[in-house]
DNA sequence: AATGAATGAGAATTCATTCAT
DNA sequence: AATGAATGAATTCTCATTCAT
C-alpha cells in the first residue's frame, strides 16, 4: 500500500496518472461495464481520444489497475509476513496498517475493492488468471500465521484457512462499506480487526 | 376464460420465478450493467421478450430484486433482536443463522451481495432510496444489541457502532468471497463469527 | 359516405366492427406504424389475438379500411356526377353533402385523413396501387365538372385540373383540422366550401 | 486547439444539417414512427451512430424539426400582418408569398405537413404542447384579417374564424397532396387561393 | 499530445404474430 | 371464438474505438 503512491508519483506523464486515478474512482464504484470511457475521461478532464495514447482498451487500463492492486496489498502482507515477529504480532502489525491505511484516504479501499471486481467481471485472459491467482495468496499467508500461533497459543483455535479466509472477508466487506456508506462510514480499531483471530 | 386462473397464476409465476431467479445470480455475479438481458433470458431458458412481460426495463428487475434481498436480510435480524434473550444469545443466534443460510445455497450470498451493488450501481430514483435506507437497518439493529450486551458485559468493549460495522462488514465479505472463490471457500463456524463481537 | 353505416351495420360480427372502428380511429390519427396490434385491441375491448380471426395482419386490416375510405369517398361524387344537374348545382351537392357528412360524426374525416396516409406509408403492394389510383378519381371528375360549368359560365375561370386539386386539397384539409384541432374546431358552411369554385 | 473553432462548427454545422434535411423529408412522408433512424442516417450519407452525437432521440429530432417548421410558418405570416395595408392585399400577398414557396422546393410544404403530424403522433411534452400553441396562431391572425376586411367590404361575409380555418385548410392540404402526389400535382394559381377569401 | 467527430457492433426494448389452452 | 403468454425480428440507442486534424 505505500508503495502506491510512490508508483503513481513515479509516472512521469500527469495525464496518465489523472486517468488512472479517475479509473480507478470509477471501476471501484461502479466496476468494470458500468464505467464508460467518457465518465473517465470526463472525470480526469482529458478527451476520450488521449485515453488510447495511453492505454490500449479499457480493459487493459482495468487489468492496469488490478495488477496494481493485487501487487501492492499482496506486498505489505508478505513484508509483515517476512519479519521475524510472533504471530499474534505479525497479525496487528498487518491489522495496524490495514485501518491506518484506510483511514488515509480511499485509494486502499478501491483497490480492495477492484479485486473482487476483478474476478467477477474481468474477461478470463491470462492477466486476468494470473492476477487472480495473485490475489488469492494473501489468504494462504495469513492461514500460516495463524497455523503457526495457533502452536504458540497466541491465535484463536479454529481452521486456520476458514479463519484467514473470515479475516480478510472482514477487510475486503471494509472497503466496500467505506466506499459505500460514504459519510456514515466508521472504521473499527486495528484491536478490534486483530480481534478476529486473537483473544 | 378457456383457462381457470389459477393456471394462468401458476405459468405466471413460473415465468417470473425462473427469470428471478437467473438475474439473481447474475446480477450477484456480474452486476446490473455487465449482465445482458440475453444472458438472463437464456439462463431463465425463456426469450428476451418474455422479460418485458414481466419487468417493465432491465432496472425495474434489479431493483425487484433488492427489495426483495433487502427485506429478507432484515427480517431475520428484526425477528431475533425482538426476542426476549441475552444480547450474547442474540449475537450468537444471528451468527448462527447467517451461516446455517449460507451453507444451504447461494440465495443468501448473492442476495447480501446485491445490497452492495445496488448502492454502487443503481440508479436515484425513489426506490433505490428507500431501499438503501432499509440496507442500512442491520447496522443500526445490532449496535443496540451491542451495546445492551456491553452494559451485562456479555460484549467486547468498543463503539457499538464500528463493531457493528465490522460485523456486518465481515458477513457481507464472506457473502462477496462465497461468490468469488467458488470451491475455495469454507465457511467459517459460526462461534468464529460471532467471536467478532463476543470473548 | 352514407353507405359507410350501412356496410359497417351489415357486418354480423360484432368484434370485427369493434376492431375496424377502433383501428379505423388510431390509424387515421397515428398512421399506420405508430398504432399498434394492442392499442387497436385494448380500443376495441378485445384481446390481441382476436385480431388475427378476422385480419391476417396489420397492414390487411389497414388497407381493408382504406378500401372502404375509398370506395365510399369515390362512390357519392360519382353518384351526384351522374345526376342530370347543372354543374354549379353538382358543385353545391357535393359541398353541402361533404359538409353535413362531416358534421354528423368523425368517420369521413377519418376516412379522408387515411386516404392520404395509404399514399404516404402504406406498402406498394398491388392492393395499395390500385387503391391509390381510385383514391385519384374524385379529382378527376370535378375536373370534368368544372370545365362543364366554366362553359356554362357558371364556375370560375381557371385551369379545371387546378381548381379540382385546390377544392380537394381543401376538403382534406378540413379533415385533418376536425381531427387535429378538437373542440377548436369549426366547419365553414357549405357556400363557403363552394364558394372555391363558384362566385 | 489543433482546429479552429469555426471548422468545428462548420463541420458540426454540415452533418447536422444533412441530418436535418433528411428527417424533414422523411418524417413530412412517413411520420414519426415509420421512418426509422437508419433510413435517416442513410439519406444523410451518416452513420446512425452520429444521429446522436446532434440530437437526444429520434423525439427531440423530430421536435426540433417541428419548433423549426411552426416558427419558419408563423413568421412570414405576422410579417405580412403587420405591414400597413388593406386586408384584401394583406389575403393576396399571404396567398402570393405562399403558392411561390411552394412551387420553389418542398421545404415548405414538408414543414406544414409536418406540423399536423406534431399533434398527431407527438409526444404529449412541453415543447410539444407549446409547439401545438404556436402552430394555432395563424388562425387567429388571419381571422383579424378577415373581420377588419368584412368591415371594409373587401372579404367574403361569413364567420372570420370558420373562414380562416377553411383558408389554411386549404393551404394545408395542399401541401399534403404536393407531397402525395408528385408529379401530378399542380399547384393552382394564388388569385384562386385568394379567391376562397376574396371575390 | 490532444481533440472530439465519426463509426459500427452490440445491448435494450418494442411489437407483430403465433399458439396452447 | 377468445385469450394472453411466448417468440424473435426489427428498431432504438449506447459506447468502445478509430482517425483526421
Amino acid at each position: 500500500m505505500p508503495r502506491t503512491q510512490e508508483q503513481f508519483n513515479q509516472m512521469k506523464d500527469e495525464a496518465r496518472q489523472k486517468i488512472m486515478s479517475a479509473a480507478l474512482c470509477l471501476f471501484s464504484h461502479k466496476g468494470l461495464s458500468a464505467t464508460s470511457i467518457v465518465d473517465i475521461a470526463k472525470k480526469a478532464g482529458v478527451s476520450s481520444g488521449l485515453l488510447y495514447h495511453y492505454f490500449r482498451s479499457k480493459e487493459e487500463l482495468f487489468s492496469e489497475l488490478v495488477g496494481f492492486a493485487v501487487a501492492s496489498s499482496g506486498g505489505f502482507i508478505e513484508e509483515i509476513a517476512g519479519l521475524g515477529l510472533g504471530s499474534a504480532e505479525k497479525i496487528r502489525r498487518i491489522s495496524a496498517k490495514m485501518i491506518e491505511t484506510l483511514k488515509e484516504d480511499d485509494t486502499t479501499a478501491q483497490y480492495f475493492v477492484l479485486m473482487v471486481k476483478l474476478t467477477l467481471e474481468g474477461d478470463l485472459n491470462e492477466k486476468t488468471t494470473e492476477n487472480a491467482k495473485e490475489a488469492a495468496k494473501p489468504v494462504i499467508i495469513l492461514s500460516g500465521i495463524i497455523a503457526q500461533g495457533q502452536s504458540a497459543g497466541e491465535v484463536k483455535s479454529g481452521n486456520p484457512y476458514e479463519m484467514a479466509i473470515l479475516y480478510w472477508a472482514a477487510v475486503q466487506g471494509l472497503c466496500s462499506y467505506k466506499l459505500v456508506m460514504g459519510e456514515n462510514f466508521m472504521l473499527p480499531s486495528a484491536e478490534l480487526l486483530s480481534g478476529i483471530l486473537i483473544n
